[in-house]
RNA sequence: GGGCGCUUAGCUCAGUUGGUUAGAGCAUCUCUUUUACAAGGAGAGGGUCGGGGGUUCGAAUCCCUCAGCGCCCACCA
């Protein structure tokens, strides 16, 4: 191997981090080190599914963390000489870019409208308040969104080149562009082909304030104030009231049916007669269910359309009817149900109509206060209520048409074939996969794909409008594929032209656009360019690794394996990379709104890109981690280290570089490091980056402190056992600034520069062939490390605790030890006696196991 | 209620199949300008490895059990 290249090296007087990453990025760019090469085959591609950043915010801690763990295992792959599919996507369809780009030029979207080729917007970033926004086409509004979008991807491809990852930006895409929309639209019209995309009045969670259906994977619990309400219901047969509880007395007017359980005996009587709703009057069936639960309330329950899921179940099961009174928007219909037929009933309703939920509870308690049906009055609780995950009122639950695509929600046999997808994945950390597991095992419905938003990727289908203006549903008309990406709300289906659109015997566009997942979940089909280009696709596909954080398992991961079982029967990788969470300082999820957090920017600037590195290189995978500043400090300790010891041993003269490291000391560094360069080589592979920086860095400090120390002064000289030396100290070198080359990509290629003509980053990875192939090793040089740095350790404690410099002479050492022990010594008795001042040395053999020394210190110079 | 993870020094964490006296960094204290590095270096103090029980020649490590913390899911009358 070339440890020692035969040129003049160009060792700076003083080594500094300072500028080295503007310096580096643009080297890299301009002799392409990150470059994807496309010709190269299949097992020597590595390919990886890389998250795409939303871009609606601003780069956080929490990807600087993760990204890095990524581009570490990226780099390590690189040096092993794989051509590395490392793309970069903006994620920038959804709701965050529409309410910013709403803010940003004062507009609003209505899908109804058709494109304006000549619109403007009315403000650029200074919309007055109070004004009101000019709504604009679909079209015209996705333009404006791809236009914000555009600023802040340029200031997040900024901070990724600045943090070092190893993207090859020609790979770039974004989930709004033509590639993503055409992706996902034949995709979607694939599964609609095959069957398993299909559309269905039912049931829908609902977001009243973004008036858009939701999926079960966006919601989330939260606890809110409530209060039980006791309200009787009249017995049909004039035999007493039955009291029920709820918290929700508001939807009385929408009750169908009331529920106990099939054993409750108190309730067995009454099953199969009707019991009077208060206020409206209406006659409601008991029914026996096995969900009802007998300890909870009174046992008997009121079933509402729609009060919550369990309401969906009974009403499903049970065959009741539909009494829908909360409207889209969260009010209370104006209609009445058609149920209601009382005058009084229907006065009392009128009371409600058009109120939001909250005010019509207020309203209707008054009424059963009054009428004397409200028993008690309200216990307050708190209880966990169902919301969007982005959202701010509860989800009400209303009857609309959607789109779904089957995920095993409703089928075992294919909630088992996902689970077998599951298992064909390699997990890091492992136990992730249980997150996978419970999450398909818990699943209750469909995905719901559709949501009535305005920047996403449009469902692609049009439908036919008969003679009263109705769509029919049950055979949409398709584009062609070569047709796509369509916008339904601006183009014509084929046969049809935009006069008729809207008429009756003419077409309607779906004007609903699939959630952002639909499109996310195939982000490994738009990166290896599934559509155009079935060469590369083939090539990267399945990919090796999904890096991604554990709390969107249940989201994107689960959703990109469904489309790939799909399209492709298979898993869409080989692995799946979980990273933790970043937490603030006292252990609590970190949160964007705290004001005073620190910018990926000023650490960049104020510690360098390496040290930030570090920081999220030394916390293992999977881990949630404490944001520490502290870490960062010590990686650029260990960054500044590295110049130096660099410097220093570039500085010692290489005589003859074809001589072979020889004296015991020496091979037993360079064993000791080759057995870190095969735990690092492992560890990588396992996508285990700490414990390669754990290994490598415990390596190099006893390499600096005692390695170094010891064969200084022989490094100095010319003799045979200085060449030894001399080189084992180039070949440590060499070894270690690769080794640290994934995870300090910055100041490794920095060093390296100052002796080796080309970039570290295109390797090789070190081996341990490498190190010892032509070294006679010894199979106790770890013993012989460990005595020598006992005794060195000793020698300084004594200086240590003569409260002396480590410079002081020693006057004699009587070294006591095993005959093993003491040959250790001899064989590196001129490294220790250099390194420890020493003079008259005796070596006296014992048989204990523990080494004992006994020093005495040449009197103060002083 | 189900599942998963965690609990080791003041703090943040390693400790890979059970094996010398349990480690690192930070923090604290002491010494030290040394010619690669003072934005250095050398050392010291500090832990009954969450509690209890078991297996074993031997347990931070394996088993049982209890407790606390965190997360995911479920429950929502």
């Amino acid at each position: 191997m070339n440890d020692t290249p035969d040129r003049k090296y160009l060792v700076p007087e003083k080594p500094t981090l300072d500028n080295i990453e503007a310096h580096w990025i643009a080297n890299w760019d301009q002799i392409g080190i990150n470059a994807f090469d496309r010709g190269a085959t299949r097992e020597n591609i590595f390919s990886i599914d890389t998250p795409p950043p939303s871009v609606s915010g601003s780069l956080h801690m929490g990807q600087v963390f993760s990204y890095t763990h990524t581009d570490a295992v990226a780099r390590f792959w690189r040096m092993r000489g794989k051509s590395v599919f490392y793309p970069m996507g903006w994620d920038d369809n959804g709701l965050p870019t529409e309410r910013r780009v709403q803010n940003y030029f004062g507009v609003s979207c209505d899908p109804s409208m058709s494109f304006n080729p000549s619109f403007a917007p009315p403000f650029n970033g200074d919309v007055p308040k109070g004004h009101r926004s000019v709504a604009i086409s679909r079209p015209n509004f996705i333009q404006l969104c791809e236009q914000l979008t555009q600023q802040d991807e340029k200031v997040f491809e900024y901070l990724f080149r600045r943090l070092g990852l190893s993207v090859d930006w020609s790979l770039l895409y974004t989930t709004i562009g033509d590639r993503a929309r055409q992706t996902s639209q034949q995709a979607f019209l694939n599964n609609l082909a095959r069957g398993e995309a299909y559309s269905q009045e039912a049931p829908t969670l609902w977001d009243v304030d973004f008036r858009t259906a939701v999926a079960q994977a966006e919601l989330e619990d939260r606890e809110r104030p409530g209060a039980y309400h006791s309200i009787a219901f009249a017995r049909s047969d004039g035999i007493g009231d039955v009291l029920i509880e709820t918290t929700r007395p508001e939807l009385i007017a929408s009750c169908v049916a009331l529920v106990a359980h099939p054993d409750d005996a108190r309730y067995v009587p009454l099953f199969g007669r009707t019991v009077r709703t208060p206020l409206f009057d209406v006659e409601v069936p008991v029914h026996a269910h096995e969900l009802a639960q007998i300890d909870k309330g009174t046992g008997i329950a009121m079933v509402c359309t729609f009060g919550d899921l369990t309401d969906v179940i009974w009403w499903r099961e049970l065959n009741l009817p539909t009494r829908v009174i909360v409207g889209r928007d969260g009010r209370i219909l104006a209609e009445s149900p058609e149920a209601i037929t009382t005058p009084r009933a229907k006065e009392t309703f009128a009371q409600l109509a058009g109120k939001t939920v909250k005010q019509a509870q207020t309203t209707i308690v008054e009424l059963l206060r009054t009428s004397g049906e409200l028993h008690g009055e309200p216990r307050p609780t708190t209880h966990p209520v169902k919301f969007y995950e982005r959202g701010e009122r509860p989800l009400e639950i209303v009857s609309s048409r959607q789109w779904y695509i089957r995920n095993g929600g409703r089928d075992p046999a294919l909630r088992d074939s996902f689970l077998q997808r599951g298992t064909e994945l390699a997990w890091h950390p492992e136990f992730m996969e249980h997150r996978y597991d419970n999450w398909v095992e818990g699943l209750i419905g469909d995905w719901l794909i559709s949501r009535q938003r305005f920047f996403g990727i449009p469902i692609p289908l049009w439908y036919r409008l008969d003679a009263n203006n109705e769509p029919d549903y049950d055979n949409p008309l398709k584009p062609s594929l070569d047709q796509l990406p369509v916008d339904p709300s601006s183009d014509v289906p084929t046969g049809f032209d935009e006069s008729q659109r809207g008429i009756a015997g003419g077409f309607a566009g779906d004007l609903d656009i699939m959630d952002t997942w639909a499109t996310s979940s195939l982000t490994p089909q738009i990166a290896g360019r599934w559509i155009d280009d079935h060469e590369l696709f083939a090539r990267v596909f399945p990919m090796d690794v999904r890096p991604q954080a554990h709390e969107i398992i249940r989201t994107w991961l689960f959703s990109t394996i469904v489309r790939s079982h799909y399209e492709h029967s298979s898993a869409p990788w080989k692995n799946a990379a979980i990273s933790g969470w970043i937490l603030d300082p006292d252990r609590k999820k970190m949160s964007k709104s705290k004001g005073n957090t620190v910018t990926p920017f000023e650490l960049f600037e104020k510690y360098g890109s390496d040290a930030v590195r570090y920081w999220a290189t030394s916390a293992r995978p999977g881990v949630d981690t404490a944001f520490s500043e502290e870490q960062m400090k010590v990686g650029r300790k260990l960054a500044t280290k590295l110049l130096n010891v660099s410097k220093f041993v570039l500085g010692v003269e290489v005589v003859d570089s074809r001589v072979t490291p020889s004296e015991p000391i020496d091979v037993a560094m360079l064993q000791r490091l080759a057995q870190v360069v095969t735990e690092s080589t492992v560890a990588f592979e396992n996508f285990d980056y700490a414990r390669v920086l754990e290994r490598t860095e415990a390596f190099f400090w006893w390499f600096c402190d005692d390695y170094v120390e010891l064969v200084k002064t022989r490094a100095y000289d010319t003799t045979a056992q200085s060449a030894s030396a001399v080189i084992a100290l180039y070949r440590a070198l060499n070894t270690l600034q690769r080794l640290f080359a994934p995870l300090l990509p910055f100041v490794t290629e920095e060093v390296w520069s100052w002796w080796q003509p080309e970039s570290i980053h295109l390797g090789p990875w070190p081996t341990s062939d490498g190190i010892l192939d032509d070294v006679v090793s010894h199979d106790d040089g770890e013993q012989l490390l460990f005595t020598v740095s006992e005794v060195l350790s000793h020698i300084r404690r004594s200086k240590t605790e003569g409260k002396t410099s480590q410079r002081t002479a020693v006057e004699y050492l009587k070294i006591s030890g095993t005959a093993n022990q003491l040959n250790f010594i001899n064989s590196c008795m001129d490294d220790l006696r250099n390194a420890g001042g020493l003079s008259k040395i005796e070596l006296v053999t014992h048989d204990q196991d523990a080494i004992t020394v006994e020093i005495r210190l040449a009197p103060n110079s002083r």
